[in-house]
DNA sequence: ACAAAAGTGTTGACCGTACACCCATGT
DNA sequence: ACATGGGTGTACGGTCAACACTTTTGT
């Protein structure tokens, strides 16, 4: 170790949204702390940092371990390091934020860490700092939702427009109108229609589309940004 | 201290761009690390974080040092945090960058500390990953150019309508059309027009304005977003 | 008088928004 | 036949981009 200065805990903190299908809700997963101080109350998920692995990887593990994923939506937002935010002792925290796809096997996995899924308009108090990074994380939600194909990290893979129309109601918190978000949405070119339909909420059966991934890809690496503009 | 667990090194790099009004180019400070391994090698401006020190507070304290300067825009961007990234042992970044109006002041205390203003275009090798610290500013300098009035950090109180025309035109490292601008940076009312010249750099002489900060934050507290969509 | 920078308006194209009805099908 | 959700087009207004000439004044 070549430098000599004072060491600092540095944690991770995971702010995981998933979008529950059938539903049609937003939630975030939130556990209960088991160590002092603040046990028993309602936290992110989290977790420190070990010496010899690299924050993304933290992250990673963090979020494996409550959810059972991999591969899925994981984004840095933030770093809080107030010096006081924790009466436990000085903790640099990064916060994290991930999108997935809600299902039943998720909810059985959070169960077993004693995490559970809370709608966003039913939280609790939440420990330290988390309420604060709850709010960045929600403002990062629409703001992303306008400007990178978000949606389709909480949504199936096969999923109808109205299925896609009331996910963006829902981070928005209004409803959009019908025919503009289809003209937007289907303007980008970017969703492949397939010839299969999804009579699960209706008689006539809405159409199942598929987000277009590696078209996507290939115009964002020619330096194409995508702006839905909903 | 309750928590049981690896303590990691915490340290700040900053970002410090400075427009000089009268060379119109974009500048970014530097300085030449002075302990090893890098000794020598030019770095970001930065230092470790105290236990007992918020991380904005030591944000703050690393851009005084450098510059001088207090009660200046400072932000943080992101975090960086790779197991191996500094061979001189495990150190979590957290990278901030500021804006700041460009000087000779600015210039000689910079000196003092072995630091020195580079234009962009002629960046000296930096050592770890501070040239993707950089790279990010820079996409962020451009991004919140065209979302927020950060221009009016980079200039003096006292500006004229080519200047700030000249500012937008070295951000975007193009020549934006001069009819549109006024029209769009007048039109978001946030200008006080004086009744003085500057000659400095014409005959005819441009009219000096100003930024109105007050009417700015007015309109920010009710949800106000300036979008100059230059 | 002329050089050099400051200042000024109009038009056409495109995009966002508002708005109401028909379609397909299971019961 | 009817109830339920899925699907479709148009017209208006506002905003962005392109474009060239006049004004002022120091030398």
């Amino acid at each position: 170790m070549t430098y000599n200065h004072p060491k600092i805990l540095v944690a991770i903190d995971c702010l995981v949204f998933g979008y529950d299908t059938t539903e049609n809700n937003l939630k975030v997963l939130l556990f209960q702390r088991e160590v002092e101080p603040f046990a028993g109350e309602w936290s992110l998920i989290g977790g420190f940092v070990n010496e010899d692995e690299d924050l993304s990887d933290g992250a990673e593990r963090v979020l494996e371990k409550f959810t059972g994923l991999k591969d899925v939506f994981l984004e840095q937002l933030s770093t809080f390091g107030k010096a006081n935010r924790d009466p436990g002792g000085r903790v640099v925290s990064i916060l994290y934020w991930s999108l997935i796809k809600l299902d039943d096997l998720h909810r059985d996995i959070a169960n077993e860490h004693g995490a559970k899924w809370f709608d966003l308009d039913q939280l609790p108090e939440l420990v330290v700092d988390h309420s604060e990074m709850l709010k960045l994380g929600t403002e990062q939600l629409v703001h992303n939702a306008k400007s990178r194909p978000i949606g389709f990290e909480l949504l199936p893979e096969d999923f109808t427009l109205p299925q896609l129309k009331q996910l963006y109601d829902a981070i928005y918190g209004k409803s959009i109108d019908d025919r503009n978000f289809r003209k937007k949405i289907l303007s980008t070119d970017l969703l492949i229609k397939t010839d299969k339909k999804d009579k699960t909420t209706s008689k006539k059966g809405a159409f199942v589309y598929r987000f277009d991934t590696e078209k996507y890809n290939e115009l964002r690496k020619q330096g194409y940004h995508l702006d839905l503009n909903v």
